[in-house]
DNA sequence: GTGGACGTACTAACCGGTCAGTCAAAAGAC
DNA sequence: GTCTTTTGACTGACCGGTTAGTACGTCCAC
């Protein structure tokens, strides 16, 4: 299981990816516009167009990179212990990006994008796979070490997928993050009943 | 608890429902436009705006429209064992609407913009609140009978609707329905493991 | 002959994307 | 070390196309 591939952003490309970013905050994604970026940007669309031919090249790129920021930090979870271990990772997933909920809005848009967006659903499906990835790793290692009951990893990887997915979804939807709280007790107990 | 309010709709009203449900299979919620609603009702634009004004207010009426056909799905389940009513409460909320999985990706898209909608947002948390009323209703009596054991009913509740949210968001940005299936499967281990 | 149910034709606002041209800095020529 | 040329990074104007919504005329049932 790779992780997603590391793509190179110059100055110029960080800084729109910075300005798609804010974009996108402050006016969602159906009402992003390159216009909107360019303003945020501070130069004219045609300075976007530049580095991007087109919109879907622009929000591609910007995938890889909100992604990789993701993925890393996700991968910085590291602990011996099994049990604290996949603890820290359903935190990681599930804390409450506090200034940041416009992005987490943003970004179940984009998610509901995926069906009629290749580029899209590629980069979601393959951050998904990643995800699960690490939880199963998780689960396995626990297991051979003794710490988890002999559970089907990859099945109880995907529920507590799930369970963050939907989280996360009814985050945004009804604009409660103490959903994600809820979500975290859920997981919990499940993680409790299954492997322990 | 009140089960969502129950909207008259005239024959043609009626009919302009079901095209504005084909448009929304057919394109999708970002590209649905009243042009393409009034071709599926075989009318003009101007047909359609005759009947309401704005797009806004039109698909706040297909809101209503559409789930008030969902709470009498829900509102059909009744049997006596709470057992089986819960599972087949279950089954409903996450039965693979074979033909319908495009309708699945639009109203997903439509939640997502729940948050700068305000007549979305009210009717899918109307929606909600009726939904996890019925769960909720059948896990205190299944406590009353004795049938489960002592839980917390508000948050078992709860986390059933965050598994079902997470299932049908997956299913959606994955394309996969399977992960409705898996996701049954996860709230069968939680009933199992909490209320039995 | 009046009122509801439209169709035709339109507008004003945007949209993504293109184009020709500007300008400072880098690269090369001598 | 200067002069010339090229290049990278843009701007402003503009294009064709699309959108929600409107104005107004018309047809038809009663």
């Amino acid at each position: 299981m790779a992780a997603p591939s590391n793509r190179e952003f110059s100055e110029a490309e960080a800084e729109l990816m910075q300005a798609t970013y804010s974009a996108l905050r402050e006016h969602g994604y159906v009402d992003l516009t390159i216009k909107r970026i360019a303003d945020e940007y501070g130069k004219s669309t045609a300075a976007v167009h530049y580095y991007y031919d087109t919109k879907e090249e622009l929000l591609a790129a910007f995938l890889d990179y909100l992604l990789e920021e993701f993925v890393a930090s996700i991968r910085a979870v590291e602990t011996t212990a099994p049990e604290t271990r996949l603890s820290l990772l359903l935190d990681e997933l599930l804390v409450d990006p506090q200034p940041n909920q416009a992005l987490s809005v943003a970004l179940l848009e984009m998610r509901a994008q995926a069906p009629y967006n290749e580029p899209f659903r590629e980069r979601f499906q393959q951050n998904d796979e990643y995800t699960r990835f690490m939880l199963k790793s998780v689960i396995s290692h626990g297991i051979d070490e003794g710490a988890f009951e002999a559970v089907d990893a990859d099945h109880v990887a995907r529920s507590l997928m799930t369970i963050v997915d939907g989280a996360r979804t009814r985050s945004v939807v009804h604009g409660d993050p103490s959903a994600l709280a809820a979500g975290r007790r859920t997981a919990s107990e499940y993680v409790d009943a299954t492997l322990l």
